[in-house]
DNA sequence: CTGATTGCAAATCATTTGCATTTGG
DNA sequence: CCAAATGCAAATGATTTGCAATCAG
């Protein structure tokens, strides 16, 4: 079975617990998002749905009520870059991004160097740690 | 001499290399964003200016056309948080932060190792790095 | 003088909200 | 049934832009 039909069951679990109800366009709009390597603005997955799904006709507004219940509930997740929110699923393991200020093009990287590193600054200062976002900006080397 | 007079006159030089103009409005702005320890978006500056300068009036497109101009010459830099930018000095040293989620406690730290692993990836990826933001978030001392 | 900067208002962009209509359980 | 979700359009909030008036060099 594959990732994206796992988290689809999963976000059918989330619904019937929270007594919610399905509908086939919150199915859509998060396979959107886990099935693109890329991360995502709203208006791509508008665009992309309006394109791939001629017939349904699902609107901006369903999308951003989608996405935000998507990231409440931890399916997916999003970085704001530029003044834009970007999703991407949260089913590949953590990981932080490098992006380029010029092209916005976003490169993901995990170090377990610095995490380890987090863990003992962490741990120095008494805290907990939960999560953590971390974000290197620069030139890629198309843009340098 | 203080940072915040030094600063002051980089940016004077910077006005006079570049042959634009110097305005009060402009310094005032940088003043307000220089001399406040915390993160100030675009609206507590023009609040603070507001209240501190009543006789100026200072308009809105005034601080957000100055903030422009500081960040891009980086004398001041910012971070987005809940789609609004939050701007700081760009002077006094580089630090990262690990943020308390219950008390929202905010402590500064900084580290060698992980700053030189970060060099390392951005090379590896072929980029040129201008800068970096790092939040650990979880629970201090106090609250876990 | 004259081009840079200001300050206002109007415009724009991403996102949210109100609400009548549709739909899933 | 009926509350939840949709889809449109209008509203919002942050930021930008156009432009006439002002000001610095």
């Amino acid at each position: 079975m594959s990732n994206t039909k796992q988290v689809i069951k999963k976000l059918r679990e989330i619904i019937k617990q929270k007594g919610l109800k399905n509908t086939k366009q919150r199915e859509i709009i998060l396979e959107t998002v886990l099935d693109d390597k890329n991360h995502l603005s709203a208006e791509d997955i508008y665009n992309k749905i309006s394109k791939k799904y001629k017939d349904e006709n699902i609107g901006m507004a369903t999308v951003y009520k989608a996405l935000k219940f998507l990231e409440e509930t931890e399916l997916i997740n999003s970085i704001t870059i530029d003044n834009t929110k970007k999703f991407e699923t949260n089913f590949k393991g953590h990981h932080d991004h490098l992006v380029c200020v010029k092209c916005n093009k976003i490169i993901e990287f995990m170090s377990e160097t610095i995490e380890d590193e987090q863990e003992k600054i962490a741990k120095d200062n008494k805290f907990v740690l939960l999560k953590h976002t971390m974000y290197l900006y620069g030139y890629c080397g198309n843009c340098s």
